[in-house]
DNA sequence: CGGGATCCTCGCGGATACTG
DNA sequence: CAGTATCCGCGAGGATCCCG
């Protein structure tokens, strides 16, 4: 992929603004990241404990991109020590709406997969 | 993460069957092959032209992927030269549902997404 | 406390060649 | 045609230190 301007072997509607949006979402951290913040606005630290995994860089790099793309907004209070809050967009609380979807159809059949997995590992 | 098995930190219920389950749906070629295989069978380099940019690596993993969790059924036709066919198992159509919501919310948003982010670059 | 800068590792994933 | 095996570059991402 030498470019990344858009492709013109692509379909303009499904596949290209599929990956442009699934890069973001797709990646381990976005969705835990939002999910994390459903309940209101959460400090830096609180979300890295509430994550749990999740390292300083790649927190602070996801919360960069969801604020790029419109679904969190950052706020900073001008106090000493610093305190920076974040929170879900109307956008961002909007998109939970088709990730509830994807989390709910994952817990339903999460089970499932796990025993189909275990069934091909003796093969 | 030295061990793979349920990390007692997690949530049972929300975080952990998420991760597992979109640790694999997650991953860049998986969705894009579910969608390829969405109007029905086909064949593996039917599929390599109609995602285009993966290679076979690529391909052949997530199939092995997506047929060891169920979601692709593949079928070898002990033809020569040889025939392989794959297609989506109830599950893997089931699973079309919760996807088609995600990918509708992201053609109604990226429009919304792409000028927050190029708002962003002029900062 | 909230991150940025740096270093370093590890495995994703592309290219190529080979097999059945 | 449908993969598997091998080599290898490169970038994601953890650890650590530092700064405002």
């Amino acid at each position: 992929m030498p470019k990344e301007t858009d492709d013109p072997k692509q379909q303009p509607g499904a596949g290209c603004s599929i990956r442009g949006v699934l890069d973001r979402i797709g990646d381990q951290w976005s969705l835990l990241t939002l999910e994390a913040l459903e309940d209101g606005k959460k400090r830096f630290n609180e979300l890295m404990r509430e994550i749990g995994d999740i390292s300083k860089q790649m927190l602070s790099k996801t919360l960069k991109h969801l604020e790029q793309d419109g679904f969190v907004r950052r706020t900073v209070y001008p106090e000493v020590p610093p305190r920076v809050e974040y929170e879900l967009t109307e956008q961002g609380r909007s998109f939970l709406i088709p990730m509830k979807t994807l989390i709910g159809w994952a817990e339903q059949n999460h089970a499932a997969i796990t025993i189909a997995r275990q069934r091909h590992e003796d093969s």
